[in-house]
DNA sequence: GATGATTTGTACGTATGTATA
DNA sequence: ATATACATACGTACAAATCAT
């Protein structure tokens, strides 16, 4: 999927800037403004806008400027829950499907990220997090639900932020993941289900306390 | 979600062409010919080609006339796998979340089904097919879990002609359904689930029959 | 393998619709 | 409420890359 074209440039920058939270929910953005930013024509902006609009992370209105999306709290809410069933499908299929070098693996990188909370190093952890969340997404081995479950996750990831923020969050997730991985490795794909399931109505929960709306 | 641009007008007749059959997997679009069948310049084309391939229905590389997604077996055979896994969440859903008088309708939809298959329209009961499974994807009260839904079926649509062309595909299917209703009516969100993944799964195996590869 | 024809990618100008004073 | 300013939607022109020959 390698895309030389300033259009599919510009479109992963805005969509990082966007999920990482530079660009915040509800903000404008302006075509000739981004234009004159990338040193480009406003066509290539364009194309990357209406990209943006498709995957979700910008709503688009004829003849009006684009907007970062900020989705009802309700809609908010369905995609946390659908996030949930989503990627706790992947787990439920690595039970199943993952191989022996994914499963060492993947309780490497679990071993790996106690460390990393015992030193209590909340970037770090994020990033291991993100890691061992697309290890199990990879490890379903189904194409189509390794792309909507990251899509999912992208898209949802401006109202995550500072979720390993709270003291005691990381040691938290560290054990949830713990169970995931052990009924993975142990093969029992209902209990892997019902493990990742649970961690995550814990992230939402932990979202709708902080943002509280 | 109203868009009174070219483009977006554009995107709907090529995204129904796709769906339909009449632009099958593989072909190749070429944008200045589009341009001229629409009689509009090749911007609006492109935008709307940018949605398409963001939404999945065609891929694009650069520099190369894009194509009508014509997804490998295995990949085909994990978007079903989605699918049926979709499905069974919106009809699990609708047991706990669906109003009484989306009950009825779906009951009252069921129904004039049966009158259909005892008739051997295909094509009706095709229609009504799509709306069957619109009521569900409502039901569930979830506009995220609605969206990809709708996304994946229409996705696969392409691969899903002539389901109901075999002869007791019909009222098979509509048993199905029947059994889909049933649990649905009463409550019982398992069953639902389960009822409909079965569903799901046979339709997927009439596609992997039909097509053989 | 080089070259010409064709097609996509980008720039820019004009028109149309939206929003703000 | 009307008008003015401004941003987007579309058309046209050119540049760059691909693929046939």
């Amino acid at each position: 999927m390698l895309k030389r074209t300033s259009a599919e440039e510009i479109r992963r920058e805005l969509a990082s800037r966007i999920i990482s939270g530079v660009l915040p929910p509800g903000i404008a953005l302006d075509e000739t403004q981004l234009a004159a930013e990338f040193a480009v024509s406003r066509t290539p902006v364009r194309e990357a806008l209406r990209l943006l609009a498709a995957s979700g992370l910008i709503d688009q209105k004829p003849h009006a400027k684009a907007l970062v999306a900020k989705p009802d709290a309700d809609v908010l809410a369905g995609m946390f829950e659908v996030m949930g069933y989503l990627e706790a499908l992947c787990a439920g299929l690595c039970a199943t499907m993952m191989r022996a070098n994914e499963r060492e693996a993947l309780d490497a990188l679990h071993a790996e990220m106690a460390a990393i909370v015992h030193a209590g190093d909340a970037a770090r952890y994020a990033e291991a997090n993100d890691a061992f969340h697309a290890a199990i997404y990879e490890g379903a081995h189904n194409t189509y639900l390794n792309d909507i479950t990251r899509s999912t996750r992208q898209r949802l990831q401006p109202f995550r932020r500072a979720q390993f923020g709270a003291l005691g969050r990381l040691a938290k997730s560290h054990a949830e993941h713990g169970a995931v991985v052990e009924a993975i490795l142990r093969g029992d794909r209902e209990a892997a289900e019902h493990a990742m399931r649970q961690h995550i109505s814990i992230v939402e929960n932990a979202y709708q306390q902080l943002v509280g709306r």
